[in-house]
DNA sequence: ATAAACTACGTTAGCGCTAACGTAAATCAG
DNA sequence: CTGATTTACGTTAGCGCTAACGTAGTTTAT
């Protein structure tokens, strides 16, 4: 802000107790709610600092209670919606309980991880929300020395550092790729990002590739070399696939619906016919598919309530109160018109 | 964390001090990597604070230096990857200079910006970045008084706060409009979410108006109900405008390329042909339009850049920097096959 | 050689608030 | 009515660090 003005510092806590008559700490339990003060004098010192504008110092409080309202979550990617809609669920119910959340975008690395949960540490956060369930042994080891509550979502593991709440990716490949050799898909291909790159879509294939296996049969294509999963992505991995030379799938599993779409409009506009040529699946279920003429069969997976269910479980567990410490969340398979209905030869 | 094994305490900057045999002031200069320490002291303290694990207390150096590294952003929503965009360009470039962000979204609300401005300022922020032009009085006397940077962004005005980088929106409407008026488009109508809720939005909607106003015509119809602008609210939307009975339109602007795909999606499952019978315009240039056979006519907005000199402005000017108070962006309209390509009539 | 000017540290006094403990007054039991 | 609790405050001592200043020791100017 420009200084033209000298306008008068911010008001401390002192100033409320000397216009209140009151001690300051008298006014830091107003402020605070807790108890140890009249209800009468509550509501005088709390109208006295609305009128004053004084608002507590957080960087204070949090020093002097050593432990700050401060929740750090880490994302791999803002990009595409499912992160989001995870974030956006806990966020709306971290705010309730009065807990900001300071984000970080790690772009699926672990070391970028590591760098942000040392940093974070220092602000001596009452939570942190980690993304997946790999971490780096640095990053468990500063975890375990701080003391600090710990959530790992969207992936699922029954030994969380602290607290889990996610989806078994391996079981909600496995599910899909049933369903498809139910359908009787002999002819598999697999398009995604780089392996290692995405650890929750890695197991989804090796879900896959455990249930086409099971009937016999292997991925015949795997387009990897993508390092985003985008509509357009998407595009030029099927362009890829189709041109390659190599004998065609029966089927396309893409590492989400947005991917997928992008290789339906490859299809569509080369001639390839979905479900007729190619049968195309996506994950997630993404907010494109409610639109489409032609929904891609997908498994639809709970984003917004698994973050509603983390941060409640986060909480519970900040107060000090007994929790399980994981919570398993199922997908849907959802047929569309992308996959042929019925079993097939 | 559960704490089944009594760990030790987190290392202060005395347990420093004492294993290097210095000073807590000549760790803490070391740490900083300020002046007032030789370079041989400084590595051997550094190597023994990494040794022994020790990180300074964020919150302690905040106090004491009365200001922090967290910069606050206020976004209205992180669905629909424009803001992830926006917020992604910041925050890369944040990071690079130390700044951690603490998120906020906002709802769309202007009285959620100022409950969320007031907790803001309590962490003593070195800066605040709000969405748009539009604050309440309150939020703007506590950041006068707070006397914190502050950058608005994605809205534009030669007015700013502080500091602005954006873009004219009324402008950017109206160079759609001229764009549409030009193909001989006569009975506009808009799809859009309800006046108030996106500000920006209904700016654009102004300067439609404004440039068909100029060749004499009016929107024939407005479809506002929606509250979020999704590929299914648009969808919706483009039904209630057909089913109406009234007079259908010969070009329909949506208030983004989502919206506008919902929108495209309506008329190709219900036989209304687009180009011929209506035509389709949407804004931002989101990632969809790229796989799209018949690409919708947008107006592109440079998001991620957007971020990123919002993010250098801000830091120039928390460095003390003489800045320049504002940065206006420009659209570029981009002509898809959802248009007539040439005049007609 | 001597004063002036640096450099490299250390010491002191907080930053704005809360935990923990004190103490007086009010309430209660019998 | 007396002693035992409870309630409603106030006082003291930090939370972990840095700004500001102080003081030796070292370099530079003359």
């Amino acid at each position: 802000m420009n200084n033209k003005t000298p306008t008068k510092p911010k008001p401390k806590i002192e100033e409320v107790a000397k216009a209140a008559g009151v001690s300051i700490m008298s006014v830091s339990r107003a402020m605070r709610g807790v108890e140890g003060i009249s209800q009468k004098k509550r509501e005088q010192i709390l109208k006295i600092a609305r009128r004053i504008g004084y608002y507590p110092n957080n960087v204070a409080v949090s020093l002097a209670a050593s432990s700050s309202n401060l929740v750090g979550v880490s994302v791999p990617t803002l990009f595409g919606t499912v992160f989001s809609e995870i974030y956006d669920g806990m966020r709306s119910t971290l705010e309730k309980s009065g807990f900001a959340t300071i984000i970080d975008v790690s772009d699926y690395s672990i070391t970028h991880e590591e760098a942000w949960v040392e940093r974070m540490i220092s602000w001596q956060p009452a939570g942190l929300v980690l993304t997946g369930v790999d971490h780096s042994q640095r990053t468990r080891d500063a975890l375990r020395r701080a003391k600090i509550p710990v959530l790992e979502i969207w992936d699922y593991t029954e030994d969380p550092i602290d607290l889990c709440v996610g989806i078994n990716h391996v079981q909600a490949g496995s599910q899909m790729g049933k369903h498809l050799t139910e359908l009787g898909y002999q002819n598999p291909a697999y398009v995604g990002v780089q392996s290692g790159k995405d650890l929750r879509a890695d197991r989804r294939l090796k879900g896959l590739e455990f249930s086409f296996s099971d009937s016999g049969k292997l991925f015949c294509a795997k387009d990897r070399e993508a390092t985003v999963a985008t509509f357009e992505s998407g595009f030029q991995a099927t362009a890829r696939l189709f041109e390659s030379g190599n004998k065609a799938p029966d089927v396309i599993c893409y590492l989400h619906d947005n991917m997928a779409f992008g290789g339906l409009m490859y299809c569509e506009q080369n001639g390839i016919s979905c479900p007729e040529q190619v049968g195309i699946v996506g994950y997630n279920g993404l907010a494109i598919n409610e639109v489409l003429a032609k929904r891609i069969t997908t498994a639809i997976t709970p984003r917004y309530e698994m973050g509603q269910d983390s941060a409640s479980l986060l909480i519970a567990r900040i107060l000090g109160a007994q929790t399980k410490k994981t919570i398993s969340h199922q997908v849907i398979i959802e047929q569309g018109q992308t996959t042929r209905s019925q079993f097939a030869r």
